[in-house]
DNA sequence: AACCCCTCTCTTACGGCGTAAGACGATTAT
DNA sequence: ATAATCGTCTTACGCCGTAAGAGAGGGGTT
């Protein structure tokens, strides 16, 4: 019964470190307390539940999106989209998690809210606001997606199954590539982002 | 021991009004079983596994999706968004699972070599088709996630837990006339897709 | 009729899960 | 030294997915 040292913050990085090699299916309380040298029980001295350890990841990893509303809108919400990106392609395991869980934190909320009187003040209504910003965030984590594609259990991102070069010509083609550097992910993402947000604007004024 | 008349397909009916009624969470093999009158190894006459009742919902429910590349590009592929969005509409416990699941399905990849061939034929190259593909095909996911946002196990789309409108009167003016009426989400959907689709275009070619 | 065989269903069992309740050492405060 | 608090463990319950195999029921062949 020897004092381990844990805290809420050592649960959390034990239980990232898991996800991030063995997925969100593989994430037991009691794996996670081997982990840690514990009884799975003793998490919930730290924790008040499994889910909570969930939510935890995804506050976590939300924190590291910066978001600057200041000088024009859509330059800062490149420069959002881009660290979004970054913090979601650091952890794509949790990438179920968060395209299911509403923002709904306090801080989160604070966040939210300063984006929105941003872009009030450049001439969208609330409602438009609000709009904008859940389209560039769910574009965002449609992109990571696409990029990092993986199965909640199953991390490797497949050389797809069953497929027959001769029946899908073009997609064979596009896939030859290995569907391409970073820097292409990059590139396309950008472009991409850049059509959204040229068509985003407020329906009345500039 | 009476035989009940099962099939693959009541099976998967039975689960897909299951996970309509109760969520992706609530779905059990031996809840299913009890839904159909039968235990729970019944199920395994007709059916691999959990997860192969899992990936036939998502089949299903991808199957009703129409895709007709023919005409102008961007005007199919609002056909193809507006449909794709209705049958996720109509099933949205099943979006954390279509959100993670690739296609791999043999129709899929049919469909998808057809929309490629229409977009090649439009002076995309191989690789550009397939990411206008995905693009479009994740910003509906997104949209849909924001409209219908729902965690797993907890139907009901939560009225905001903790949340002061004094602290955030942006985002309560734009709550307050309750997010918009079905039509409301028809109209930004619409806006956001266009704005998108204006965007996406050959890198070289008209 | 008797037989067999195939199709379908059930029983039993195992190892894992989340977590409620509470016992019990170890540490700290008095 | 005694008491209070803290951190950990033990035990237990009711779920879960599913492996293995037993057995019931009906159809086809003799």
């Amino acid at each position: 019964m020897k004092r381990v040292g844990l805290s809420r913050e050592k649960v959390l990085q034990a239980a990232l470190d898991l996800v991030d090699r063995e997925g969100v299916a593989a994430l037991s309380m009691r794996k996670l307390g081997r982990e840690l040298g514990v009884e799975a029980m003793t998490l919930y001295y730290y924790v008040p539940n499994k889910d909570a350890v969930l939510d935890g990841l995804v506050e976590r990893t939300l924190a590291d999106v910066e978001v600057r509303p200041e000088g024009p809108w859509r330059e800062w919400a490149r420069r959002f989209a881009g660290s979004f990106r970054a913090a979601l392609l650091a952890h794509p395991a949790l990438l179920p998690l968060l395209a299911t869980r509403p923002v709904s934190t306090p801080g989160g909320l604070d966040t939210l809210e300063r984006a929105a009187q941003a872009l009030v003040k450049e001439g969208f209504d609330a409602s438009e606001a609000l709009h904008v910003i859940t389209t560039v965030a769910t574009f965002v984590i449609g992109q990571v997606l696409a990029e990092a594609g993986r199965t909640p259990g199953h991390d490797e991102p497949e050389p797809v199954p069953d497929f027959d070069a001769e029946r899908h010509p073009v997609l064979a083609q596009a896939l030859a590539g290995g569907l391409g550097t970073p820097e292409d992910h990059r590139d396309r993402f950008d472009f991409a982002l850049d059509a959204l947000l040229a068509g985003l604007r407020p329906r009345q004024g500039p």
